[in-house]
RNA sequence: GGAGGGAUGGCAGAGCGGCUGAAUGCACUGGUCUUGAAAACCAGCAAGGAUUAAUCUCCUUCCAGGGUUCAAAUCCCUGUCCCUCCA
């Protein structure tokens, strides 16, 4: 969420900041219902204001013994129309919230222009895409005979899920220990275990409600009395974890926080049908070792340059060929000021592919959150900034692995970092696997 | 499954329906004292919002949502979470 003080003194500036990432609303709609809610407001502090001091009067005549019916008389209508007036403040008010919570994030000045991810800006590449001797298979047809497996997947729950079995299956969960270790011994984040259902004021506080329900999977728990009770599926580990801090104030010597945490991730891909149906690569359920750091406004993009390094750290050790995307205008999330991508080399599919997408998002989910901390110069509170990113996502660095690392026989070479991992296991061949 | 107790400022913890935005302690900040530090003493110290150039002033907030009342941290109802005891 953008500033109100922001959006009541230069409007006119947030809507030239938001038209660069194509999103406009309509100036003169909430100019007028911020006059109102400026003079309901006014309005109904003052009946309170009434009241307030008139129900002392009363407590201190009573107290004085006198007679209070004709005070009491002359307060008589007061109720009524403090009510009403609060009543019409809650209207506009409401309004205000849903035109802004759905205003995305001003982008920082380095985000290039753009409309889509053909117009992101490559930064930095690492490693060379191999060079094969024999037809590169992608990472279905690999998998197939190593135990990686859709259509029980498909059985049991439909399309865009999987099943792994065997030697892949450890490979995706070697894959996530790594990623845990190396960035909590390495990079000294603090491991979380969090909640993967959450309330609906996590996901507001974060960014992905009111806007993007359609993106969620929602639960509902019914109670003995009928009501439900709903949580969501997290889409993204961020979501729990950024929540954790939600509402505090935190102590100034502890900053910054840095946390890591593996969880599923679980999306509806809502209007992404028929974009990469075959394999891992869009699924419904997927696993990601998420990066989170709380810092003060100051500090925040250098810990993004920071944070991306951790990523693209994991995908050194597992030797993938890389590169960094400083991503477009209109390839920018909702909630962030700006994002690189770290997309990772796939010789099944001849391109690069996003695996990791690192973002700053100022104070815009800090503001939701109410996550701050006490500036001891000013006395004052203040709002901190958030970082996230993956590190990776680990279904699509198992493609990546299975497909960089393919042999001519189609086995699989295990980067040196896993074997300790897998059992000191070199090669993940394809007589191993039992169905 | 049954019976209770609780949720208050960064933390701990008081709080007869009106003088309580809230005692007290700790923490924190500033000062006195000291060569320096500690101790002691003095002072300050919740958050959000409206208005303002700023100060002033005003409003809201004592888990959440309803209700009673001229007036609610305090009374009533519902929910959430925590705890204790019994089985």
């Amino acid at each position: 969420m953008l500033s109100k003080k922001q959006l009541r003194n230069d409007v006119e500036a947030v809507a030239e900041a938001l038209k660069k990432r194509y999103f406009s609303f309509d100036i003169s709609a909430l100019s007028e219902l911020e006059n109102n809610r400026k003079k309901n407001q006014v309005k109904t502090q003052e009946l309170q204001n009434l009241r307030n001091t008139q129900s002392k009067s009363i407590g201190k005549a009573k107290a004085a013994g006198e007679d209070i019916a004709p005070l009491l008389k002359a307060v008589a209508n007061l109720g009524d129309d403090l009510d009403a007036a609060k009543t019409e403040l809650q209207e506009i008010q409401a309004r205000i919230d849903d035109i802004t919570l759905s205003m995305p994030n001003i982008p920082h000045e380095s985000v290039p222009q753009g409309k889509s991810e053909d117009d992101n800006v490559e930064v930095s590449k690492w490693g060379e895409p191999g060079i094969y001797d024999f037809e590169v298979k992608d990472h279905v047809d690999l998998g197939e005979k190593l135990g990686l497996d859709f259509e029980t997947a498909a059985k049991i729950s439909g399309s865009r899920f999987s099943v792994m079995t065997g030697k892949i299956a450890r490979l995706h969960r070697a894959l996530t220990q790594f990623m845990l270790d190396q960035h909590v011994e390495v990079n000294d984040y603090v491991e979380a275990y969090v909640p993967y259902l959450v309330n609906a004021e996590s996901l507001t506080g974060t960014g992905q409600l009111p806007k993007f329900e359609a993106d969620l999977f929602k639960t509902h728990l019914h109670g003995e009395e009928g009501e439900a009770k709903t949580l969501y599926l997290i889409p993204t580990g961020e979501v729990p974890i950024t929540n954790m801090m939600r509402d505090t104030i935190v102590n100034e010597a502890d900053l910054p926080l840095k946390f890591v945490g593996h969880t599923p991730s679980f999306r509806s891909e809502a209007g992404a049908y028929g974009r990469d149906t075959r394999g891992l690569i869009r699924q419904h359920q997927f696993e990601k070792v998420e990066l989170v750091q709380v810092v003060k406004a100051q500090d925040s993009y250098a810990a993004l340059e920071v944070l991306t390094s951790h990523a693209e750290g994991i995908l050194q050790a597992l030797e993938l060929p890389y590169r960094k995307v400083n991503l477009c205008m209109g390839d920018l999330g909702f909630s962030s000021a700006k994002t690189y991508d770290l997309e990772v080399w796939l010789p099944g599919q001849n391109a690069y592919r996003e695996i990791s997408s690192c973002s700053c998002f100022e104070d815009f989910q800090t503001r939701r959150l109410q996550l701050r901390f006490k500036n001891k110069d000013t006395n004052k509170s203040e709002l901190l900034h958030t970082i996230n990113g993956s590190g990776l996502a680990v279904g699509r660095t198992l493609v990546a692995v299975l497909e960089n690392h393919q042999q001519a026989d189609g086995s699989i070479k295990v980067p040196s970092i896993l074997q300790s991992y897998m059992g000191g296991l070199e090669f993940i061949k394809q007589q191993e696997v039992k169905k």
